[in-house]
DNA sequence: GTCTATACTCTGATAGAC
DNA sequence: GTCTATCAGAGTATAGAC
């Protein structure tokens, strides 16, 4: 990716993205359509189609890079830290996260209910030694008895899921607690008290 | 919806519905074609067309009792019963129909990422009034003591979250467990385990 | 760099023979 | 009930003027 050179043309590459984010999060790859993405970036469709060569590019320029920032915050999980610290910040960057890119988010779900098409590779390597990685951390601490013993490979799902949701399933969440919530911000505390009780040491 | 009447009628009616939930699951209502769904039930658009008057009338029969299915479990939560027993068993469930219908499951949650453009009424209806009333259940037994004090709404939001999460991220599961794995039986395991301890009366 | 015009394919839906 | 043929429109992508 050597395209952006000028500044004009960055910022225009940047719009066209964050279109292009609008909406594939919400349609998936197949249900996107060039005409939309232009609409939405306020640009004519040739005029996308000279920033990328094609549908399919500005896709994978949207999936790449995608999975790093997702997995920052685990990356960040410190072996040498306080475990329930350690876990408590890993839930907060997470659900901060879904929070503050809602549409990253739903992009990635996008790909995992389609089955991983233009992801599977990086997911069955980068992904999963990370996991693995962070996973034996988590078994140590509990050989220790910092933490109270589960399946750390189910620990950190757990997390991915209860996180998550609060972005892939906003709509739900907001017509089910209806006005007046702050669906983040209760989730926030909610969290807390589930983890800080099925991490107490037994 | 009077539509099936011969035998041959139903069966094919069946067959098509069937198609169109693996379609439908995977690429969005959008993203889905007819000739794929076709394709994938063995018969002709046109006569795909014969028996649905058009694609918008196959994802609404699809849609329609969804939602119903969906929610059974929690209906089924009985304010009588043993707090504790009653809402591992609808973690069970919930689980369990994950595991047997996760392309009704990735059906709703494609429905979700899109905004729920076709069930927002429902949602905002029928779904709020079921879980504002077994929220209310949960409530009464926290303040009788009987399992630990939580937000009960966010509660069973948890538990939507983690049992669809082995659906709807089904392959994400599976590609960082590696072969070798029984992600439902573990996560049955690891989930009671969670909750146990969740919902421990302080 | 951006536009209009257009090529070509795919998609939802219909007509009509059998 | 099922098929072939086909239409109108939408979809991705390209050509070429400005």
């Amino acid at each position: 990716m050597t395209r952006p050179q000028s500044r004009i043309q960055l910022k225009n590459s940047q719009t066209i993205l964050d279109a292009a984010l609008e909406v594939f999060s919400q349609h998936g790859y197949r249900g996107a359509t060039l005409d939309q993405i232009a609409d939405v970036a306020g640009l004519s469709k040739p005029n996308l189609l000279y920033y990328f060569p094609s549908k399919e590019a500005i896709h994978t320029a949207l999936l790449s890079g995608l999975l790093d920032t997702w997995l920052d915050p685990l990356r960040d999980m410190d072996p040498d830290g306080e475990p329930l610290d350690e876990i408590l910040s890993y839930v907060r960057r997470k659900l901060d996260l879904a929070r503050d890119f809602p549409r990253e988010s739903r992009l990635f779900a996008n790909e995992m209910l389609q089955g991983a098409p233009r992801m599977r590779t990086v997911i069955e390597t980068d992904l999963r030694d990370l996991v693995d990685q962070k996973a034996r951390v988590l078994q140590i601490w509990m050989d220790q008895g910092r933490i109270a013993r589960s399946h750390p490979v189910h620990l950190i799902f757990s997390i991915w899921a209860l996180t998550q949701h609060y972005a892939d399933f906003d709509v739900q969440v907001r017509a089910v607690l209806g006005p007046g919530h702050d669906p983040f911000a209760e989730a926030g505390d909610h969290l807390e008290t589930l983890f800080r009780r099925m991490l107490f040491p037994a």
